[in-house]
DNA sequence: GAGGTGACCCAAG
DNA sequence: TCTTGGGCCACCT
């Protein structure tokens, strides 16, 4: 069989690839997915190679998407109508309650 | 080969 | 409910 990229960061853009839409996944689960809990080493991977893959799926445990893209993630989600939770001082975050995608 | 950095996580106040 | 501090792993130079 071919041995399919096994190198960390094609191992989280292959997990990033696999969240359906509407639906989001934490730093942390995606580690968890990799075996490993380097949720920070995520967060690199995704500010260098996040460009090809639907980086706005994957957020904070908070619910806060990424720390310098979430206007951009924003409009993701609301063409993907993710479900959304609007704070009172106008800062959104994601449903993790009902949005998070668990393998 | 070694050091610094980061789209983070968790626990406690 | 929100804020603070420390720790963890992998990538880049």
């Amino acid at each position: 069989m071919p041995a399919l990229q096994d190198d960390f960061v094609s191992r989280v853009l292959a997990v990033v690839e696999s969240i359906p839409p509407g639906r989001v996944m934490t730093y942390g689960d995606v580690a968890a997915s990799l075996g490993s809990r380097a949720a920070r080493a995520v967060g690199q991977v995704m500010a260098y190679y996040g460009s090809d893959v639907p980086w706005w799926r994957v957020i904070r445990s908070s619910g806060h998407p990424a720390q310098d893209h979430e206007s951009r993630a924003l409009e993701y989600f609301r063409a993907e109508s993710t479900p959304l939770l609007w704070s009172s001082s106008g800062v959104f975050r994601v449903d993790l309650r009902a949005a998070r995608h668990t393998p």
